[in-house]
DNA sequence: TAATTTGCCTAACGTTCGTTAGGTAATTTA
DNA sequence: TAAATTACCTAACGAACGTTAGGCAAATTA
């Protein structure tokens, strides 16, 4: 069950450095940690790359896109708005699972990209929010959600959407579907005793 | 309106360190950033503290036990389960919005605590959620709430309490009130529609 | 008023950092 | 097979880091 496909070495670079920066934090690994893990010298990682930062960067931004392609293809392609939130959900917590170690330094570390990259990536995160936002609104205008303040509901989500990072494990009891239909029933009913009629 | 309370030099220090440690993250802020800030050199801080590691252990676990203490009062004070988790969520509300730059701390970098302390800080924060959990079980034992997977759902919640860190602003629209109250609104009944009778 | 403490200073320490320069084998291309 | 490229190496750079040593004037205490 090996992934046998050939990687170059500069993926190798980023890879380590996504699971030291994920270990570390992005100032705490060193280079030095980074070729010390591929068995190679600091100085010969600037033959693959240009520096620190680009590494940081391609991380980022690679999980950016991936997260806005798939919104943007959920949008697109389904018409109900509780559908387009399952999909989004279960969308954003297998690629979110899917790579712990880049998810964590894209949900934490992307603060130490060097401007104007910083500008760019936190407009990549608002125009994923608004993807978020729209779904919120379809379903306002299909009468199924009610969410009288969207920005605050789509951040309110979109946090639990991110925690996983910070308890999921891989070998756990928990799969990637059941996560995203945990979060799912919870984001859309809440706590309260479903049995009784509200108020 | 101001704090005209006199405070120590070491706390003053504390709080530059709370300030920098949030804009820069605790590695990238150096002894002389907090130095320069308050007009002294470097070396003059340690005059008031031992080390820079002392600092981010100050300001983690005076958050930490501030957070404690104010669970363990809701589950002594009440007695009705979402009284209790009503309460909970204001407390958390009002500390977090209520220092800010020592709650970014205590939420992001708390992982470069060097061991023992290291083990010691998740221990309290495991407390913490046990104080939540609690909540829970007791919301269920009432009937009131439904909760299967009870670490999640406190592990979800939580998320939501926290994520308010990254774009609360204190001269923004919403007072620390109206956000416990629209996050309780939101885990109590989630985003559908309340008028139709779930299911 | 004499003695002590406080709060800062300058200078420097040893270490680590990201990165560059220049070289050298092994591999690939022409 | 000759030329070019690739992937690494050693050595070193300047800068920044946390922290210590030792000193000195002002404030506090005896």
């Amino acid at each position: 069950m090996e992934n046998n496909t050939i990687i170059s070495r500069k993926e190798q670079i980023i890879q380590t450095a996504e699971k030291l920066f994920r270990e570390k934090g992005y100032e705490a690994a060193s280079m030095r940690d980074i070729a010390a893990e591929l068995g190679i010298e600091a100085a010969s990682l600037y033959s693959h790359i240009r520096s620190k930062d680009e590494l940081l960067e391609t991380i980022c931004f690679r999980m950016a896109d991936e997260l806005i392609k798939a919104i943007d293809e959920v949008n697109d392609l389904y018409f109900n708005a509780e559908e387009k939130l399952r999909m989004a959900i279960q969308n954003h917590v297998n690629i979110v699972t899917g790579d712990l170690d880049a998810s964590s330094v894209f949900l934490r570390e992307w603060r130490r990209l060097p401007n104007p990259k910083l500008k760019e990536f936190i407009a990549l995160r608002h125009k994923y929010e608004e993807g978020f936002k729209q779904i919120l609104q379809n379903g306002e205008n299909e009468n199924v959600f009610e969410a009288p303040d969207k920005k605050f509901a789509v951040l309110t989500i979109l946090s639990a959407l991110n925690w996983i990072i910070e308890w999921y494990n891989p070998k756990g009891n928990m799969a990637p579907d059941e996560i995203a239909e945990h979060l799912t029933e919870f984001i859309l009913t809440g706590l309260r005793v479903k049995s009784i009629v509200n108020r």
